[in-house]
DNA sequence: AGCCGGCGTAAGGATTGCGTAAAGACGCGT
DNA sequence: ACGCGTCTTTACGCAATCCTTACGCCGGCT
């Protein structure tokens, strides 16, 4: 089976040279010319590796790092015009795992390809980016949640809350660990939040509120979402 | 915990700007000059990150790469003053993980560093997150116990002891070990305490809690959990 | 036999943590 | 400036967990 690698680049010239190249070296291509395009391509085709301009027309390529990071684990390897040290700085910080300077040579770009493609652990599990409990369906590509098919509203701070649980669905994540990533580090003392949220989304996503069936909570530790055993 | 860098560079200027660097980005340094003494180093130490001067003055790097690539997957960052493609198209192919040309600006550097440490995060879950013993299964990663299937809820405490026993399943643990670890090392003389929560454990998860399989008791001595052989 | 230390069981009260509600504060777009 | 949605703060009733105390059992020792 041919590794099959995204390409997330809006000049028709690099898009053409490189379908040729990397068809040429036995991989599979998709392509995608602007940042919500290439992210639903992402979504829809998990592909094995990301090659990511950083000047979309659309959207800044560091928000598509970041977008992709919320849900998956691709490698990502930016090709860039811009040579500035600050800009590898933060790309590779939002997540990405390469990042070549345009003009790069084709051999240099294929070794990192499959430095990437080696990197890609056995048992890096390909996550769906839609995670399912029950009647609920949490789509962590597209940020939005259905309940019986039905879409529901969040805040952004329900919709972070919910999404770090599903990023860890099964998995009982402490106070701490939550108030972390959604509220930032500052916060981490604040439990009263936790159960305001947690209560908040019960009575959005939950059939009993008062009976949760999904959003679990283990008293003294933390929450936990649980999942359909069929994932 | 932090990560401990070795650095195999033969240049002392350089091996002076780093270990100053480094050591104010809050790593570890061990340093090399040679080829010969960055493999033993790397071996008698196993750091968490390895970067490679290529130009050393008893054997081509690249050598070095594929002699820690033998029995090591620990990340490689080369450093070299080398700019030509086919070196660095050969160093990644011989297993580093990124190559970086001198003269290099050390945000980058650093930024690059994160992206190997972070990419080595899933090697350290090799350890066998779900321990089993007859019916039981803990799932130390996920903080959830299940009993035939069936998931069982544990309080806090229970939970605390439980998974101390099963991280060191099938060996005895003392009164004192047990107590120190789950209760804190002030309350290393309440005996008292293990009677309790070990009846509790036994009641949620032993068939005959009266004659426990799982759960033992080594008189005067302590506790062990009795696992599965085929674990 | 009787005493004693180690172990298992049971139950009650104190403490902590959790869920709910409501009101004030903030930012944002109209 | 106003209203709206969202986030933060505050307060209180309830449930879960934990610690304490008490008692029965078994084996070894005097």
């Amino acid at each position: 089976m041919k590794p099959v690698i995204l390409l997330i680049e809006d000049e028709l010239q690099i898009r053409r040279f490189l379908r040729v190249t990397l068809s040429a070296e036995g991989f599979s291509l998709l392509e995608a010319t602007t940042a919500t395009e290439g992210l639903a391509e992402a979504a829809r085709h998990t592909p094995a590796l990301v090659l990511l301009d950083l000047g979309l027309p659309d959207a800044d390529g560091l928000t598509v790092i970041q977008r992709l990071r919320e849900w998956s684990s691709v490698p990502v390897i930016v090709l860039s015009a811009r040579h500035q040290e600050p800009d590898k700085v933060t790309a590779l910080d939002a997540g990405a795992d390469d990042y070549l300077t345009k003009p790069f040579g084709v051999a240099e770009l294929m070794a990192r390809i499959r430095v990437a493609l080696r990197h890609r652990q056995p048992g890096d599990e390909a996550v769906s980016p839609v995670v399912r409990a029950g009647e609920l369906a949490i789509d962590l590509a597209a940020r939005s949640v259905s309940r019986a098919g039905q879409p529901v509203h969040l805040t952004p701070l329900e919709y972070d809350l919910l999404a770090e649980l599903a990023r860890h669905a099964g998995k009982v994540l402490t106070h701490r660990q939550l108030l972390r990533s959604v509220w930032g580090p500052s916060a981490v003392e604040h439990n009263h939040y936790l159960r305001i949220y947690m209560a908040q989304l019960r009575h959005k996503l939950e059939r009993d509120p008062a009976c949760p069936r999904h959003l679990l909570t283990e008293t003294g530790v933390g929450y936990r979402l649980l999942p359909d055993p069929a994932a």
